[in-house]
DNA sequence: TTGAAAGTTAAACGGCTGTTTGATACAATG
DNA sequence: CATTGTATCAAACAGCCGTTTAACTTTCAA
């Protein structure tokens, strides 16, 4: 009866990664963790070499299970070339719907929303590593759908307006329900806040492109 | 030489206040307040019955303390009838703005912002005194922006999807000079973000409200 | 002047934090 | 069998947390 079938450095990482994501890196103690493991207080500093290392080890962890459903996810074929627009739309919507979910996929992108907002110590590293490789993906496909005539300072500040809106409503649900009850979280209501992020922010994109068209054709 | 002019109750407030407002009601300890008040740790159990009573004070004196700033700058004489959308973009920038610059009048914005992202056992009572008129004030603003077709559903996303710009534009700024080192926070970049939130949003209002114009011409 | 009230203090309380220690199993290897 | 190294454990460490206590001033009215 020694059940546990999984070995005790992979089981912490799991508790880690669900806990940080729940509750943040200083609420999410050491003590819980290892009792959400089922495993002994000294195991952290015994695999890890401590909490924070814990903290990096668990951004892999769950990177490496969010890649993993992805690729079972993407498994739907080729693509195929599809416009800009179209490109960004969905790469809004996934990224919403991503951080919005329940469940363990969406880990990794909570992980990244609450690192985004309240930084912990181990904020440089994760830009490097998480934080660009998404952030240029966007500006990439930004600059694609409004054109070579707006600035590349304007494109970066729409990159953060779209990033923004979808960690606003990943981290204030609450606020939400309490103000707006008429907004859902659930399987609906995530699908329809994630419809709108990308309406509202093509919308915008589209609008500030025309704006930099007139002003190149002048 | 007693110095400490003010009487010590006030002096925790304003340490208060600070101290939550750049570190949050978790890390944001009774001692580090006390130590900044020059004040024994007892005195904030002896004039607030607590810290979480302590928080919810901070919010009634920064409130109080924004409040006097902004009628003082509110002196500027009468505004005149202005068009919806003039009224939403100062709206706007004055909230991005009150939420970036420094100084002690952006302290009630920065605890505002805080809270929505990481709210405490307090958030209830402050949604209801101080996010309900907010967000109020913003849907009417929208609302007579887009007209009349937009659903109300619709435009509270709007809503929040405009105030999401403006915490995270505060919340993120270490990410975004780890990401993207050219946007900056002196009171050019700071005046520059506001100006890109309002542009990026109205443009953004604008777009759906055709939408939903037509929708409704159709 | 006396005495009650208000203000302030140093010290301690129990509890939680991350981390360390020393002892204990247990497996594999010589 | 003996030894070595890994894995695990209960227990304790020092430090910070919010809060409380009891003694001490200061204030001020009766």
């Amino acid at each position: 009866m020694t059940e546990e079938v999984e070995p005790a450095r992979t089981r912490i990482l799991q508790a880690a990664v669900q806990l940080f994501a729940d509750q943040g890196y200083k609420l999410a103690s050491v003590r819980r963790i290892c009792e959400a493991a089922h495993v002994n207080v000294a195991m952290v500093n015994y695999y890890f070499h401590g909490k924070e290392e814990l903290y990096l080890a668990a951004f892999d962890h769950a990177r490496a299970l969010a890649r993993a459903s992805a690729a079972a996810a993407a498994d739907a074929g080729p693509v195929a070339a599809v416009a800009p627009v179209e490109q960004l739309r969905l790469a809004i919507e996934a990224m919403v719907f991503d951080m919005l979910r329940p469940g363990p996929s969406s880990l990794f992108s909570r992980l990244v929303a609450r690192e985004l907002i309240e930084p912990t110590a181990a904020i440089h590293l994760l830009a490097e590593r998480d934080v660009r490789a998404h952030h240029a993906l966007f500006t990439s496909l930004i600059r694609a759908v409004v054109g070579p005539a707006m600035p590349d300072a304007v494109v970066q500040k729409c990159v953060f307006s779209v990033i923004g809106q979808a960690v606003f409503y990943a981290r204030s649900r609450i606020v939400h329900e309490l103000v707006a009850p008429e907004i859902t979280y659930d399987e609906a209501g995530t699908a329809s806040i994630a419809q709108h992020v990308s309406q509202f922010s093509l919308a915008a994109l589209d609008g500030m492109r025309c704006q930099y068209a007139e002003q190149a054709g002048a």
